[in-house]
DNA sequence: AAGTGGTCTAGACCACAGC
DNA sequence: CTGTGGTCTAGACCACTTG
């Protein structure tokens, strides 16, 4: 039998990432995105895990204590390993969904795509994604509404490079935000929020009194060094507020 | 010689955390916070650290692995430990320090103190920061310059009970922010961000125009399940914006 | 008393840098 | 080649919770 690899008595996780506590951590991992196993569940003990895996406990150790760095589990001394409580999504992430935001004060969501089609960047455009000027882009505009009110003008562009089907969509059971996170993996972000007063355009989209400001959150998304997408997201300040709570990184010390 | 305690060659850390990778962990963690090794120094392998403490590989491995995590050491296999660049601290959390903020793009900083005293809780400010209505509660107002122009208005309430000497500084050579961060350890921190219009007082105080809009931070800090401090920071939208860029989570999967 | 997680040890093998 | 970190093992002791 090979070393490094899980292969006992249960399925192993496809193409290993080689180190074993990793092998273990994204079993467990797979187990509660698949909700196979949901939040109150019992993990299976380090003991039984080492039984199951034929491996030594310090390596299950690791990928136990990991996952509950992460949140992911709740380890209690004495009692055993539970699947956690859903995390809120933290630091401003939240906001990628509106839609879900929305429904879940049990209010009513509704969205108006306004355009969706390809176009040449412009030279602001081009330089916040790292395109040429002219390139294509693509671009797309909605507005998102709470109960028939709207709350959210979106206007979008997304590197075709990247995203290549994104100008074909009709977003007719998916937001654009929903699309692109479920077509590329974000790894990193970048907000910029800033108060301004709408133009008449903008104030008549979002139907508001052009005196009245805007809170506006301006997002890049990068996948591999690579901006994927840039998003202006303009709100009705009287209707719209954007939050976040989070434990400090350092915390625990 | 007692197990679970750091004392071979070397000095040890006050008040042991118990856990000898802790100890380690600190023993490193207060080199770099002293100064005492900078970005860029080597920090002992595990070996030497190992030799050091009279402790296993393994130990002294979970503590550089952790540090690594966190950003604090960079680890290079086959090279070394290094003490890594300091982090532009992510997340909103700059915010905090718009003095340092300032400061860092080249310009002249200065804080001009309005106010600091202790005041009866209002009704809201009670509720928002779990004290009783009429409850002393110490209160600051200041507004912070860049190059003389006003960029924010603050107004902040502090727990007594959490800072209790807060209402007795001057904040000549420290701001508001930077004492509580100095005397009280944050461990949770809500950031909510809106734009409206100024009233007459604010918008004196901002040197700013009526009709012009405020991007509004309102802020608390947790500490043990409690309130340490409310603060709401209002800027001219035209002189300022709130920007964080960051990786996202579950990135490095 | 039995089971759990938290920690620690004293070895080990490996891939990789740099000399 | 040696030294580095990355991983893994097969034990161990402990404090804790639960029956």
């Amino acid at each position: 039998m090979s070393k490094n690899h899980i292969a006992s008595g249960h399925r192993l996780p496809k193409s290993a990432p080689s180190a074993l506590y990793q092998q273990v951590r994204n079993y467990i991992d797979d187990k509660i995105t698949s909700k196979e196993w949901v939040a109150g569940d019992r993990v299976p003990s380090e003991h039984e895990l080492v039984a199951q895996f034929g491996i030594s406990r310090m390596t299950v150790n690791r990928a136990l204590r990991e996952l509950a760095e992460e949140g992911r589990v709740v380890r209690v001394a004495g009692v055993g390993t539970f699947v956690a409580e859903e995390r809120p999504q933290s630091t401003l992430l939240q906001i990628a969904n509106i839609a879900e935001d929305i429904r879940q004060r049990g209010h009513r969501y509704r969205c108006k795509i306004l355009s969706v089609e390809l176009v040449p960047a412009t030279p602001e455009v081009a330089s916040a994604m790292g395109l040429h000027t002219g390139q294509q882009v693509a671009h797309s505009r909605c507005i998102h509404f709470e109960n028939d009110v709207a709350v959210q003008f979106e206007d979008r562009f997304v590197n075709p490079r990247m995203a290549p089907d994104f100008a074909r969509q009709t977003f007719a059971a998916e937001t654009p935000a929903a699309y692109l996170l479920r077509a590329v993996p974000v790894q990193e972000i970048e907000h910029v929020v800033e108060a301004t007063l709408p133009n008449k355009r903008q104030a008549a989209l979002l139907q508001m009194e052009e005196t009245q400001p805007c809170l506006v959150l301006f997002r890049r998304t990068w996948t591999d060094q690579t901006v994927v997408t840039m998003v202006r997201c303009y709100h009705p300040a009287s209707r719209y507020r954007l939050g976040s709570r989070f434990p400090v990184n350092g915390a625990g010390r």
